[in-house]
RNA sequence: AGGACAGUGGCUCAAUUGGUAGAGCAUCGGUCUCCAAAACCGAGGGUUGCGGGUUCAAGUCCUGCCUGUCCUG
């Protein structure tokens, strides 16, 4: 059983709701490429955190546990279900995040300036340029932009105690595959997607103002559209394009996966339903 | 049938006047404290179509065969 109709049931037979930790799926508009549940599905289990931002609006890790800690708090009684990909997201939502200020426009003006930004992370902040590498330009822009935002160093949080996220009594649950039949149903979902309309969908947005360079469209699914859409490109040459980044998608997951420990971890082949409540009946038994 | 060109790791292609076969992609492994479907790092993999020959040394020159593409009849 896969993902979405295990945590449909599992939702079901708690009395829970689910809350996507998705990235992606948090973004409006985008229901085909991003496999968001149906309608109907949407219906039968009440859903949290899908569709909620526009796609040219920023979101993240922190906002992702903001968000999704206030929904826990408003449903108290009912068993919340992270459900999703987005690892990094539900780690955070886990373990907590340094309580860390947020960036300013003048900290991101200050940052265009300067040119060998590596350079000046080794000056301000030593700790955080040993660890991270010369060409991650990503996590270089993040710590000079907390030091610009506040002063303090990324490092001086890191040092920080993370406030006690929660408290919550939890199940990690893996579902898993075999790599060469993960990688087969990708392909073939991604057809199912074409067929069910990704290009309208695609166009749509574009039609609707959206940028190439909006974050939600930085998306696998979406982004490898871009040159089709210039005619710059083939679709046929985009398509597989996606597909191959899909797949490179799931084996990041997976390295991602590796190394947390779950409670469970089972075949997505399987009917898992009973497995899953008899070991929560186990576990939580007084 | 004759002629021209080509044959290099899974794929696309590099390799100056012959001098220990490189890259991108893929594959595999890894990193990850607020863009994470992001960003980044590392590794393995080739007796250069096959067989002869020339040479101290051949992917590179000569030769036979095989395969492919194109041209001519």
């Amino acid at each position: 059983m896969g993902k979405s109709d295990l945590a449909l049931k599992l939702a079901q037979s708690l009395n829970g709701y689910i809350i996507s930790a998705d990235s992606r799926q948090i973004y409006k508009e985008m229901k085909i490429g991003t496999a968001k549940p149906s309608d109907e599905e949407l219906n039968l289990v009440k859903h949290f955190l899908i569709g909620e931002i526009d796609p040219k609006e920023r979101f993240s890790a922190g906002e992702f546990v903001r968000r999704a800690k206030s929904i826990v708090k408003e449903n108290e009684g009912k068993v919340p279900l992270l459900v999703g990909g987005t690892g990094f997201y539900i780690k955070a939502f886990l373990e907590g995040l340094n309580n860390i200020p947020a960036v300013t426009d003048e900290a991101r003006m200050t940052l265009a300036e300067i040119k060998n930004r590596y350079e000046k992370l080794q000056e301000v902040d030593p700790i955080v340029a040993l660890k991270v590498h010369p060409n991650d330009f990503s996590r270089i822009e993040r710590a000079l932009l907390v030091y610009f935002s506040c002063g303090k160093t990324l490092s001086s949080f890191w040092e920080e105690q993370i406030e006690i996220a929660n408290d919550f009594r939890c199940v990690n649950i893996l579902l898993v595959r075999e790599r060469a039949e993960l990688y087969a149903r990708i392909d073939k979902r991604f057809d199912l997607m074409l067929d069910a309309g990704l290009m309208q969908e695609i166009e749509s947005l574009l039609k609707q103002g959206y940028s190439w360079d909006a974050p939600g469209l930085n998306t696998v699914g979406y982004k490898e559209f871009k040159s089709f859409f210039l005619g710059e490109a083939n679709l046929q040459e985009c398509v597989e394009k996606a597909k191959q980044d899909s797949r490179n998608f799931a084996k990041r997951q997976l390295t991602w996966y590796r190394k947390i420990k779950f409670d469970l971890t089972l075949s997505a082949e399987e009917d898992n339903l009973p497995t899953i409540l008899n070991y929560i009946d186990d576990k939580f038994a007084l």
